[in-house]
DNA sequence: TGTGAAACTTGCCAGTGACAAGATTGCGCG
DNA sequence: CGCGCAATCTTGTCACTGGCAAGTTTCACA
């Protein structure tokens, strides 16, 4: 939608998204530099500025995307609620600088619009497959159900990559969360 | 344990502490600055480093202290796993500045001794509170279902936190949290 | 071709964390 | 009683950061 066009550099701010993802991954959201970032794509300490106005723009465009792909991630999964929160967890481990930017709105524009249409995508996919499970059993309370759904597999993820999680789990996400997951289920 | 006295400003480490903590509940524990800590302490601004080294020292006693804060919480609601899960969301929203510290482990050393002992006690408590439910009833595994329990209180508290949570449930965190985490127990 | 706008650069300022070196204060020990 | 000494705190500095302003280069389009 901001189509910006390959001048000088060619893709700029493709480049620095690029680069800000790397960099996110490495030293986390908050200490990200927008001056690493543009000597990391070989430009002036003020280029970036001109994409993203200011490092909070920068991660907003970074949240609207890791919404974008978790919708994807999430509706590929939608007829199987378990497997759509072994994917959530998946998509936080595998998107890990995503997943971080994502959930730290106090780094971002939390009121843009673009990242809001991402962000409402994503919850009708959960919410839809909460809806798809229950259809068939007893009559649910989807609200509570796809609270408690995202709830736990949100929690795994994110107690996962803060490193909180005792060694017993082993190291493979996937069949850790679907050993979790599966407790609600029961 | 490391018993600082009172010097020349009376108690500066505790009160830098106590500063931090309320700096962290306005800009998060990202954005603290320790100059601005020893402005509010009225001290020089390099003050701070001779109490807690750099910053990541610091925010390694906020984490250390904060998880001692919820081993404490967690012992007393020891024998119902519902209440303990919402004590968990409750001592989230209600010290927000340790809890968003305390998973934040970039922040500081996680190699800490005193906060890794801290962070056993309330692994142990929550561990313990598991075990005492299942003892009744069918052979549970322990670990499964703590790991599990913990997911969905620290998912539901993080979501909370983070805003991310739909309007609808509402702005008691613990009456929310409650109906959530009884998902569980059916 | 040339003009206007977009993309990028250079230069600057205030603020920050960390370090080094010095000043001050109070405790312990003779 | 007082003196040394270590703990506490200050002053000064450096490299780095984000953000702003003003200038320069490059492209699109008439």
């Amino acid at each position: 939608m901001t189509g910006t066009r390959a001048y000088h550099h060619g893709d700029l701010r493709r480049a620095l998204l690029a680069a800000a993802l790397e960099a996110v991954g490495e030293v986390g959201p908050a200490a990200l530099s927008l001056r690493d970032l543009a000597r990391r794509a070989g430009v002036s300490h003020a280029a970036p500025a001109h994409h993203f106005g200011d490092k909070a723009g920068l991660l907003t465009a970074i949240a609207a995307q890791g919404f974008d792909l978790l919708a994807q991630t999430l509706t590929e999964a939608d007829d199987d609620l378990l497997e759509a929160g072994v994917a959530y967890v998946d998509f936080a481990v595998t998107h890990r600088a995503y997943f971080e930017v994502m959930f730290r709105p106090e780094l971002y524009r939390a009121d843009d619009a673009e990242l809001n249409a991402a962000r409402g995508r994503a919850g009708a996919a959960l919410r839809s497959g909460v809806a798809a499970l229950s259809s068939g059993g007893a009559p649910a309370d989807t609200d509570r159900d796809s609270l408690a759904a995202w709830s736990i597999a949100h929690g795994f993820a994110t107690l996962w990559l803060a490193g909180a999680l005792p060694d017993r789990v082993g190291d493979d996400p996937r069949e850790a969360a679907r050993a979790v997951l599966r407790r609600l289920s029961t």
